[in-house]
Order: C-alpha cells, then sequence, then structure tokens
RNA sequence: GCCGGAGUGGCGAAACGGUAUACGCGGCGGACUCAAAAUCCGCUGGGGGCAACCUCGUGAGGGUUCAAAUCCCUCCUCCGGCACCA
C-alpha cells in the first residue's frame, strides 16, 4: 500500500470537521488559555505561497500548544475591504461585494485543502456591517475624546488610487499599493490623533525586547523618531500676519550663536506675509509655487539641490542680537518640528550646502577637541560634539552641556516626534463611511448610535471622474443632522482599511456579539494574543496601529492591557528563480523550462533570487503543489527549507525529498506493523528516541521548526537501521516506541499523515489532541561517551568511557592513548579543563 | 549617511564559547531488477599520503580565551528599512 495524500487528508479534514476538535469555548478559567493568530488575508482571489508559510508556521504552533494541553484560539477571517475589489468592479464590471465574497469563498477553500486547525466558527469579514458598525462606533467615541478630528493640511495624494494616503502608507514616495508617485494636495481629511500616544508607543515597545523581532522594533522607534530639542523663538524685524517672532524646533541649541540666518518652509503660513513685508512677494511667490509643484518627492530626493529665496524680512538671533535674513528653502519640511530652522552653517550640513550656495556667512560656535576650524576653509560641517566658541559667556563649554544652558537661557526644552497623525478618510467607495455628518448649523456632528451601522449602499456608481462614489450616490448623503433635526449631508469618505486590522484581534473573540465590538468576559479570557505571525512588511503600519487602537481601547474603558501581541514572529518571504527574455521581459518557469523563450526563440536570460509575485511571473501555485504531492508535502517543505524569520527559496528539488519523507514515515509504519513480537533489545534505539523527544522539544520552543523535522528525519533513519541490523531486528516494543514518538511529534507538521499512522497504529482518539510525548532524561541520558580529548586547542582524539567518568579518568584514559599520548609525551601539563560527558583539553608545556 | 540583519561544502542549511558542515537537495558508487523507475545501503570541504594519518578550512585582518563560526575591535560584501526630520 503505498502514500496516498489525495486520499488521505480530505478524509481526515472531514473528521476534525464533524468532530469539531478546534473549536474553543470561553471559560472562566484561562489560565491555559493560547492565542495563536496569523495576520488575516486581503482576499485577493488566490493563496499564494507567501499564506503557505506564515499559516503553516502558525498552525504548528496551535497543534503544538493544543497536544501540550492548552486551550487554543485559533481563528481566520478576511481584510475584505480595499481598493482591488474597487479596481475589479472598473475593470470587470463586477460588484466589489460579489468580487470580495467569491474570493472568500475560493480562498476558505484552498485553506481547508491545506487543513490549518482553525476555529471556523469565528470566520469574520470587515466589509460586513455587523462588524463595520463597531468600528463606527468606536470613530464616534475617539470623536468625543478627541482622538479623531478634521484639519485641512497638505496630505499624500495618489492619483492612480486616487486617493490620499498615510505617512506610513508611502514607501520611498510611492503608493503602497501601485507605486504611483505620491503628490501633496491642500485638503481636508480625517486623522486619528496617535501622535498623542507617541511617548507611549516608544516606550512599550522596551517591554516588547526579545518578544519581537528586533527589526520590527528598530523601525517602530525609528518611525516615531523622539528627539530632544530646544523650543526658541526668533523675533520678526517687522510683525507679520500678526505674528512678532518666528518659532524654531532645534536639536543643537549649542549652535545659537552660530545661526547667521533663517530658513522656513514653501507651505510656512508666515512665508508669503514676510516676502510682502520683505519686498520680495513675487520671487517668494513664484518659488513656493515651483517647489510645491515639483512634489515632495522631487524637493526631498537624495540629490535635490538646496534652494532658496531670500523674504527680504529679517529676525532677531536672541542669543547675538543680530539681525538675520528669513529664506524660504525647498529642503524644510512644514510637517516637522515648526516649519523653520535656525541655519547654523558651520554645524549642519545643509545649513553648510546653503550657506556656500548663497554666500551667506559661516560661524564656528563648536570647536572640535584640539582643533581650530576656519569657516574659510571648512569643506563640510563640523555636526559632532566639541567646545563652544564665539559664543559669548558660553565660551570653553562643553557643547553637550552647552545645549542645556543655552535652552535654560533663550528657550524652553521640547520633544519633537517625526509620527504624524493617521490620516484615515479615503475617497474610495470599498470602505466603512465614516460615521459623521455635516451640518450648516451645528458643524461636524457624529451619527447617533441608534443610527448604526451606516451602511454602505450597494448601489453606488463605482469609477468615474471626480470625488468618491459616496459623493455621486443619488441619496446616502441626504440626512437630518443628528442634534438639531436640520437637513444635513453625511461625511462621504470611508475609512482606511487599515481601521479594520486595528482591532479585529478583538473581534475574533466574539465575532458574534451583536450588543458591542466584543464581549468583555471573552477578551478578558483570551486576550492579549500569545504569538502573532506575519511579514515583516506590516512593522510600521499595522502593527503600529494595532497597538494605538489598543491603547485607544484601554483609555476608554474596553480593556485592561496595553500591548495586543505578546509575541511577535515575523516570517521570510518566498523566493525563486526569475527568468526572462531579453526582449519579452519576465517568463514562467515553464516558459523559460526550453531555455528559449516562446516568443521570440532568444536564449532565457536566469535572474536573481526574488520574492514570488505576479509581475516577476516566478510564483509557485500551492494548489499545484497540493495536487501533485498533498497539502503534508507543502507544509512541511515550507517549514523545512529555512527557519522562519529567514527568506525561503523554492526548490522542486526539496519538496520531492520532503514527499520521500513522508512516504519513508509511511512504509515504516506499515514494516513496525508487519514485525513479529521478541527482537534483540536496543538501548540505542531508545535513546535515540528519547533525545529526539528532547532536542524536538527544545527546537519547538524556538521555533527552530527546520531542525524539529531534521531530528526527525534522523530517528526515522535510525529505526530503519535497527530494523535491518546484523542481528536482526530490535525489540519490537522499542520500534513501537519510537515510531509512535516519529508519529506524536511530526504531527503539527503533517497532521494528516499522522492522523492516519496513529490510526493505524492503534493510538487513542485523534493524533491532534493525543497528548505530546514526553522523554525519559535517564532514558535519553548516554551511558557511554566518546571524550574529545584536545591538546592545547587542538583536536587529538577521543576516549570512550562512561557518560560520567571523572576528570582524572579521562586524562587517564586520554595519556594512555596511542593517538594523544605523542602530544602529551615528554611535557608537563600546565592546565586542564574538563566539561563533564563531553571534553577534555590539556594544555601542555 | 543612519538603523537592523546576514556572510559556513556544489546548493538549502546545522552547530544556546567545547568534535565545524547535523538534516535535506544534488553528485558518485553499490544492492535489487531482464531492464528502467521506485526502494534500500555506502561515499561526498580543500591539499597531501598506498594507508593509518597529517594539514588547511566558517567574508578579511587583529584581539580575548585552555578553547572562537559563536565574544570584542577594524574593515569588506550582500539583503532589508529609513532617508534633507533641523
Amino acid at each position: 500500500l503505498i502514500y496516498d495524500p489525495h486520499e488521505i487528508e480530505p478524509r481526515w479534514q472531514k473528521v476534525w470537521r464533524a468532530r469539531r476538535v478546534f473549536e474553543v469555548e470561553t471559560t472562566a478559567l484561562a489560565q491555559d488559555k493560547h492565542y495563536v493568530l496569523e495576520m488575516f488575508p486581503y482576499p485577493s482571489g488566490f493563496i499564494h505561497m507567501g499564506h503557505v508559510r506564515n499559516y503553516s508556521i502558525g498552525d504548528v504552533i496551535a497543534r503544538h500548544a493544543r497536544m501540550r494541553g492548552k486551550r487554543v484560539l485559533y481563528p481566520m477571517g478576511w481584510d475584505a475591504f480595499g481598493l482591488p475589489a474597487e479596481n475589479a468592479a472598473i475593470d470587470a464590471g463586477v460588484h466589489p461585494r460579489e468580487w470580495t465574497e467569491r474570493n472568500i469563498r475560493h480562498m476558505r477553500a484552498q485553506l481547508q485543502k491545506l487543513g490549518y486547525s482553525y476555529d471556523w466558527r469565528r470566520e469574520l469579514a470587515t466589509c460586513h456591517p455587523e462588524y463595520y458598525r463597531w468600528e463606527q462606533k468606536l470613530f464616534v467615541e475617539m470623536f468625543e475624546r478627541n482622538l479623531a478630528y478634521r484639519k485641512g493640511s497638505y496630505v499624500n495624494y495618489c492619483t492612480r488610487c486616487r486617493t490620499v494616503l498615510a505617512n506610513e502608507q508611502v514607501e520611498g514616495g510611492t503608493c503602497w499599493r501601485c507605486h504611483t508617485q505620491v503628490e501633496q494636495r491642500e485638503l481636508t481629511q480625517w486623522f486619528f490623533r496617535i501622535t498623542a500616544y507617541a511617548e507611549e508607543l516608544l516606550r512599550g515597545l522596551d517591554a516588547l525586547e526579545g518578544k519581537w523581532p528586533s527589526q520590527v522594533l528598530a523601525m517602530q522607534r525609528h518611525w516615531i523618531g523622539r528627539s530632544e530639542g530646544a523650543e526658541l523663538d526668533f523675533a520678526l524685524e517687522q510683525p507679520a500676519h500678526g505674528q512678532s517672532a518666528i518659532s524654531v524646533f532645534t536639536t543643537r541649541p549649542d549652535t545659537l550663536f552660530g545661526a547667521t540666518f533663517m530658513s522656513i518652509a514653501p507651505e510656512h503660513p508666515l512665508a508669503l506675509p514676510l516676502a510682502r513685508a520683505g519686498g520680495n512677494e513675487a520671487e517668494v511667490a513664484a518659488f513656493i509655487q515651483k517647489t510645491l509643484a515639483a512634489g515632495r518627492v522631487a524637493r526631498t530626493a537624495e540629490k535635490a539641490e538646496k534652494e532658496g529665496v531670500a523674504t527680504g524680512a529679517r529676525c532677531v538671533n536672541p542669543a547675538t542680537g543680530e539681525k538675520i535674513p528669513i529664506f524660504v528653502a525647498n529642503f524644510v519640511l512644514m510637517e516637522y518640528g515648526s516649519g523653520a530652522v535656525m541655519a547654523v552653517p558651520a554645524h549642519d550640513q545643509r545649513d553648510f550646502e546653503f550657506a556656500r550656495r548663497y554666500g551667506l556667512p559661516v560661524r564656528v560656535v563648536v570647536q572640535p577637541p584640539g582643533a581650530r576650524l576656519d569657516p574659510a576653509t571648512m569643506e563640510a560641517a563640523y555636526v559632532d560634539a566639541g567646545v563652544m566658541a564665539n559664543s559669548g559667556n558660553f565660551d570653553g563649554t562643553p557643547s553637550e552641556e552647552g545645549k542645556r544652558a543655552v535652552t535654560a537661557r533663550f528657550g524652553k526644552p521640547v520633544v519633537s516626534y517625526r509620527l504624524r497623525d493617521w490620516l484615515l478618510s479615503r475617497q474610495r467607495y470599498w470602505g466603512a463611511p465614516i460615521p459623521m455628518v455635516h451640518c450648516a448649523a451645528c458643524g461636524v456632528v457624529p451619527a447617533r448610535l441608534s443610527d448604526l451601522p451606516i451602511r454602505l449602499p450597494d448601489d453606488a456608481e463605482i469609477g468615474g471622474e471626480g470625488g468618491s462614489p459616496l459623493e455621486r450616490h443619488p441619496t446616502f448623503a441626504q440626512t437630518a443632522c443628528p442634534k438639531c433635526g436640520g437637513v444635513a449631508r453625511r461625511e462621504t469618505d470611508t475609512m482606511d482599511t487599515f481601521v479594520e486590522s486595528s482591532w479585529y484581534f478583538l473581534r475574533y473573540v466574539s465575532p458574534r456579539e451583536t450588543g458591542d465590538m466584543f464581549r468583555r468576559d471573552d477578551v478578558d479570557a483570551w486576550m492579549p494574543v500569545d504569538q502573532y505571525v506575519g511579514g515583516i512588511e506590516h512593522a510600521v503600519m499595522h502593527l503600529l496601529y494595532a497597538r494605538f487602537f489598543t491603547r485607544v481601547l484601554r483609555d476608554l474603558g474596553y480593556l485592561k492591557f496595553d500591548e495586543p501581541f505578546t509575541r511577535l514572529l515575523a516570517q521570510g518571504m518566498v523566493c525563486k528563480e526569475t527568468y526572462a527574455c531579453p526582449e519579452h521581459g519576465w517568463l514562467y518557469a515553464k516558459e523559460a523550462a526550453s531555455g528559449k523563450c516562446p516568443k521570440c526563440g532568444q536564449a532565457v536570460v536566469v535572474g536573481a533570487v526574488e520574492a514570488m509575485s505576479k509581475s516577476k511571473k516566478n510564483g509557485v501555485d500551492p494548489d499545484d503543489i497540493v495536487a501533485s504531492f498533498g497539502a503534508d508535502t507543502a507544509r512541511l517543505f515550507v517549514l523545512f527549507a529555512a527557519p522562519p524569520e529567514k527568506d525561503l527559496e523554492w526548490n522542486e528539488a526539496g519538496v520531492e525529498g520532503m514527499h520521500r519523507f513522508l512516504s519513508r514515515v509511511w512504509r515504516l509504519v506499515a514494516s513496525a506493523k508487519a514485525l513479529g513480537e521478541g527482537g534483540a533489545p536496543s538501548p540505542a534505539l531508545r535513546r535515540k528516541t528519547h533525545k529526539t523527544i528532547r532536542r524536538v522539544d527544545e527546537d519547538m520552543e524556538r521555533f527552530h521548526f527546520n531542525t524539529a523535522i531534521a531530528a526527525l528525519m534522523e530517528l526515522t533513519n535510525a529505526v530503519y537501521a535497527s530494523l535491518q541490523g546484523p542481528s536482526g531486528p530490535a525489540a519490537r516494543s522499542e520500534i513501537d516506541e519510537a515510531v509512535r514518538a516519529i508519529v506524536l511529534l511530526l504531527s503539527p507538521f503533517a497532521p494528516h499523515l499522522c492522523e492516519e499512522l496513529w490510526s493505524h497504529l492503534g493510538g487513542e482518539g485523534l493524533v491532534c489532541l493525543a497528548p505530546w510525548p514526553k522523554f525519559d532524561a535517564e532514558l535519553a541520558r548516554d551511558e557511554r561517551v566518546a571524550f574529545v580529548v584536545q591538546v592545547n586547542g587542538k583536536l587529538r582524539g577521543r576516549v570512550e568511557l562512561a557518560a560520567d567518568a571523572s576528570e582524572a579518568d579521562v586524562r587517564a584514559a586520554a595519556e594512555a592513548d596511542p593517538k594523544i599520548a605523542p602530544y602529551v609525551a615528554g611535557k608537563q601539563i600546565v592546565k586542564s579543563v574538563f566539561v563533564p560527558a563531553k571534553l577534555l583539553n590539556l594544555v601542555a608545556r
């Protein structure tokens, strides 16, 4: 009988489902709970290998925890709002709801074929009003707490997606979805006040040290971007725009005496008024227009020239009393600090370049230790610490100390963050409506809670020009003001889809609750998530937003904890070699198989190993792998080929190897069953069995699934060897013990095969609920050990002795060993280092 | 430029300061077979030697240590993130 996954797998999937083995309920005592969660997928149409890897890792963790006696919450759902659905409507004329639901049906079937142990009763889709109504309620509560607000500002705009974007969704100046260059537009939009939590979100990262990947922590720290500095006011020579001073933020107050001019952002509200007062309005206006038109990307590109125009106005350096010119400069950003910087060319590279270009004075006010800088000959700004000079009373003060002293004398200490508020409104259809009403008399008013959900109408006209689909809808916006009852207009923007993913992990604990976002006792019992698994691409998007929402919900009284995800595992990408034709671009592996481009016959070029993607045509369809090898092989391969956090290179031969291994296990069980009673006792096999259990335990603890599988391969090889020893097979009981251990330990990785083999072995119940095996330390212990003997740190031989042999025993054996003896003969042993049951190092002189 | 990570056989990779290369892939050889596939067994870092064995070897160079792939310093290369953030 041959291993046939196609017969085995659907059969056991049916059994699991019928016996409801993966369904869990909330119980009062939660100490054995384990909440395992994977980042839920966007229902794009098909599962890809990245999903298979992500969910195979999660499933191993969930199944292992279950066998260890934990009550495991392991849910799955759909991040169902988003632009691709809307684009499908435009391209193919399907309604986004229909497109999304069709995709969910297909992808759910794909996941079920892979045998993941989800509690499917908890499945949710964020596009359902039963889901997003709670998000709308939360939005209203955040509005009432001033955590959601509307403001006009320059915002990121993607012309292709025809909507605004949050800063986190701009990657290298391009849209995170379509990678179109992002424009800056001045628009009034909705924001979440995530900056109110900047300090807490930053400090919270310390507690995640060692539990989250250091890379994610570093990325979030950098994204929040805390800088300590000073706020300093520079009085204006002539008041402008009702202001008598310009405020700047600096991290180098110690260089204040060297500020020889000021630079302000083109968007700065004082830019034009100052130019008017300074008599250079026309030139400044033209410069502002040109700079804004160029766009933020061009303006802030790496090699962009620093450019500016003098306003003609001046302000007073508070330290020197000098009147210094005010420039509008392209490199100054309105969003950071106060949009104005004191320019210290001697000690800031940007100011230095600007000063050299426009012939502005350079004054050295910090001298490096043991050197004297001359402004005339400097080729770059000196940005490091030193001793203050040309700074009046402060001369001779170390610059670090000077920071505090100058701040105290001329300004006040200020902490600035790079993090900006989360722009969450979107001018698109397929999202949750923002539950707000615009009333001519009352202003912006939240919808009544009793009116929620504000349903997304099905009959909007998607696509077309001008404004969002909801804005063009004939009736959606028509409403009465919840406050005064007068005629009012609904907000027609929808929410960023990252809003849905910021709390879905909370909804899983009570997915059918109709009275609130979730039940408090469910949340108290299950949250926080014990193990989160997902891609690193969400390091500063989803993972930061979810931490923010958790704190908001805590402050609104819903939750009692700060961090949603106790541990995070960020899995690497699934990659594969690419192929291309010099003329026709990327080719599928099948097209490239002949070595010639099917279109033009030119030789195929083999490219780098890159993440699987549609555009590079190097994807492998999980359906194909399941169809040819079965789900267990697919799962085992993605777990074995690399440790989870590293990128994995797809290798067809490696997949076959995994299938070969599973077949080997299959045949091993058949051979073991066919074995007669009796046989020669083999303590070595027992030892190997118990050692393997111990090794797999350690590997599971650290998520080293690749080495856990390797250990099981070794044990499998050892059982094969013990079946055909020179003195006949080992004792049946010992072989049985080893084989049962293999089936149990392998079951989280290859659950279908192991379920089948477990039943063949007459195992009790289902293997997925069987107790995880325990090793016997006594049986795992080696009786005799080959001690490594080193002389002066070099391996010179091995001596086999009892494992508990003393240092003196090993040394005596070593000195008597013909291979080792010559290295110590005639020398004095000045030191001897002994590691019990392992090694002896003799230092001979 | 700054931050994070990684450089180990032909390839994917292993080794919580202690036998470098486990396990898998590929390759070579053998058994089984009329033959092939499948399967099973063995070998497989470089150099030297008939051999036992010797010697070199974890990106480069230094250091700490009885002992370094592992810890420290300097540098090189690659990957990821951020990037005119004052």
